[in-house]
DNA sequence: GTCTATACATGGATAGAC
DNA sequence: GTCTATCCATGTATAGAC
């Protein structure tokens, strides 16, 4: 029963899309050509334009299983009881799959390209207003706001800033979770 | 005296570069073309190219004045004598920066063209090292790498995260130095 | 699924007139 | 300083054979 279609692990349409997310991540979207993303694979043009049809749905394809991950994490956040369960369940989401993602997140958070495409389909301002809330509550302060946009910077910074890269998966969640709590006046829950 | 050589305020070659700037933070450095800079100028693009001699030049003169800003801010925090007085000179610098600034730390911080750029020359990473040091010390641990990170993601985040938009330039500062302080444990020293 | 070939637009960049 | 006109490479996208 292999999952194994190809020469190598998962689907073509799987290593397409593997390909452009790292491509993405460090080019950016707009510094990203088909080309490139076909050289990666040892392809032409052509083998990618029979994936997908067009770049935009690539980049779609690469970004909206991260938000569903995140909205997955937001459903689940939201049924905790207390707000330091809440925030707790939340913040340990996002920073798994930041941790999990590193240099997507920053993709995602501020590659022009992917937030132009996001507000076309209205998809990111309600899992940011969903987050928001889980993070600050309803009618938060300018001082609670910053905070969150700090742990928003915070996990964008995971993918982008070097001195974080040496840090390996395990102390780097450990370490976000822990700051960002703090920095929001959380208590750890006991477990 | 007048300043005014043209029209509006500045030299054409300084209105260039602010057209060029806002177009940078908004499309990234990869989505603006010279034509859209020309458009944005009423010009055409080869009187664009008057002014700089490529695209790598515009981008350059864009980037430079806000790392030398950030460079000074640096020196003036070196000469303190206590860790406390140079944190809070260093983030009151870079906040002051990063606010007056806002959509361009950005561009400086996570635009794959700009880092490039910024490496090519090894322009960025003395002035990283030298405001980690001044963050965090000469041999931080990794939770200390996590918290500058966070403070840069904070910066960063000034420029792009829709709900800090609304707040004005004063607030933003004042709340940005003040949860930056803390999530660095450092205390606001007396003046 | 992948290829060659190609269409068409736009990108960066230059030449030379005004 | 700005213009028109142009060059050439590259970009997205399509057509049709294997």
């Amino acid at each position: 029963m292999a999952v194994q279609r190809s020469q190598r692990a998962g689907t073509a349409r799987d290593r397409l899309l593997a390909a452009a997310a790292e491509l993405f991540s460090r080019h950016g979207v707009s510094g990203t050509s088909l080309q490139m993303i076909a050289d990666e694979l040892g392809v032409t043009k052509a083998a990618v334009y029979h994936q997908f049809q067009s770049k935009e749905d690539i980049v779609w394809a690469v970004v909206t299983p991260v938000l569903d991950r995140l909205a997955e994490v937001a459903e689940t956040a939201e049924s905790r009881r207390s707000r330091a369960e809440r925030v707790e369940t939340l913040l340990s989401g996002l920073v798994d799959a930041a941790v999990s993602n590193r240099r997507l997140m920053s993709v995602l958070q501020s590659d022009p390209a992917v937030l132009q495409l996001l507000r076309l389909h209205s998809t990111l301002s309600p899992l940011e207003e969903r987050i928001t809330r889980l993070l600050v509550g309803p009618e938060p302060t300018d001082e609670a706001l910053v905070c969150a946009a700090m742990v928003s910077g915070g996990l964008m910074a995971t993918g982008i800033d070097p001195r974080l890269q040496p840090l390996d998966d395990d102390s780097l969640r450990r370490h976000l979770l822990d700051t960002s709590l703090r920095l929001l006046r959380v208590r750890r829950p006991s477990r």
